[in-house]
DNA sequence: CATTTCGGAGAACAGTTGTTGACTGCATGG
DNA sequence: CCATGCAGTCAACAACTGTTCTCCGAAATG
């Protein structure tokens, strides 16, 4: 498959992807909402009307760069997740990868905490969907962890989003705290490394039926 | 103190605050970044150049908006935090209390969960700022806390940015859940409440030397 | 080699934007 | 009662926006 792709086809990738660099880049200091189509091919060199052959709107551009954000990053969740470290370990590294994946794509996960929220529905429904699948995943991953033994699957998922929420939470952090301070970095990730583990040991005990206070697991006692 | 608020400075608040409800109601459907100032002049029935008498830009009445969204939530917090209720039924009521204010204010809530991290530097910085108040206060009220003994400050801010963070979740999980759908909303209620209630397990075996597996607290391992 | 396809450029459109200066009318304070 | 202060209006500005239609040149197709 796949006959190196024509001359013409791979100019317009390249055009494509210079259109979404330069989105990525004006983004940097504004929402999706309020950014101008004119803008963009201005910043990729190209007249405003070129850009229709690639996209339909700057909302589908948006819909592109999600898909550029968070698409390739499945396979990262899934390596993470199935390592059958001990927790301690398992928690450094996954500190570890968070850190670098900002450093090496800080626009792109700028992107997605800006927009997660943002003004524009479809993005946000897109980038809804891509965190949903990743909570999917981690719950398959700790499906097969034998520490999950005797967990219910509702309870796993609402594990594995405290997860996700928790790795978006530290991402953003990281994102704070400029590439000339790593003073700052340390303190992101020692914090987020305390959180990971309280979570860690929660998670431990969740069957636990412990002393004094109430049934930790089962329906509600009131209402 | 006090002598009533002649008739002039009461018309100037009056379209201040028209202001600022037509711009929170604008924002519902896009970003701070994005709305005009003409816009918002026009929702609130005053001429453009009126709005100057207010505010000097967008961005400012953006910050004020955040004052007004977060300012009078402290309160709350503080009596939240410091109840001396068992586990349980504080996760239900804090779960509650969250419930009721999104249903009181949605627009308020979308708004600070979209400029959170939105495009607009000064508001940004102002949610920030709000957040980490109510991160101190949460944390002071842990102090206060007996089950708090033998934690370090540190450690108490942590558990509290870990709680805010998670309210913050919940808040919007039940933003997004549509009003005329009852069950979702539950839903949401029980994820938030086994959320919680796993910290709160975490949170009790914080101190313990548990087992097979390493030092829960105290310094790391390796590096 | 002839024809078709298609990414991109250019001009033009009606609207909208933020900000200015000079103005009006009325509540305020002496 | 009169003079000042000040919220709000109005007109005008240059600049910018998204979208349309028409056209060009070169790659692709046969």
């Amino acid at each position: 498959m796949s006959h190196t792709l024509g001359v013409r086809q791979a100019q317009k990738l390249k055009t494509r992807q210079a259109l979404l660099d330069a989105a990525l880049e004006l983004l940097e200091g504004q929402s999706l909402s309020s950014l101008g189509l004119r803008e963009v091919t201005r910043a990729a060199g190209i007249a405003p009307t070129a850009f229709y052959r690639h996209f339909r709107s700057v909302e589908d551009l948006g819909v592109a760069l999600v898909e550029e954000a968070l698409g390739s990053l499945h396979p990262m969740i899934h390596t993470t997740v199935s390592t059958t470290d001990d927790g301690e370990e398992r928690i450094a590294r996954a500190i570890g990868l968070i850190a670098s994946h900002v450093d090496a794509h800080p626009a792109h996960v700028r992107f997605v905490a800006r927009e997660r929220h943002g003004g524009v529905r479809p993005v946000r429904e897109a980038i809804q969907d891509q965190l949903a699948r990743f909570t999917a995943e981690v719950g398959q991953g700790l499906a097969e962890d034998p520490r999950s033994a005797g967990w219910s699957e509702d309870d796993l998922l609402m594990l594995a989003q405290l997860y996700v929420d928790q790795m978006l939470v530290t991402a953003s952090l990281f994102l704070e705290a400029p590439a000339t301070a790593p003073a700052e970095r340390e303190r992101v990730s020692r914090l987020a490394a305390r959180q990971l583990r309280l979570i860690g040991i929660g998670r431990r005990h969740w069957l636990d039926v412990d002393g004094p206070s109430r049934a930790p697991a089962g329906d509600t006692p009131g209402t």
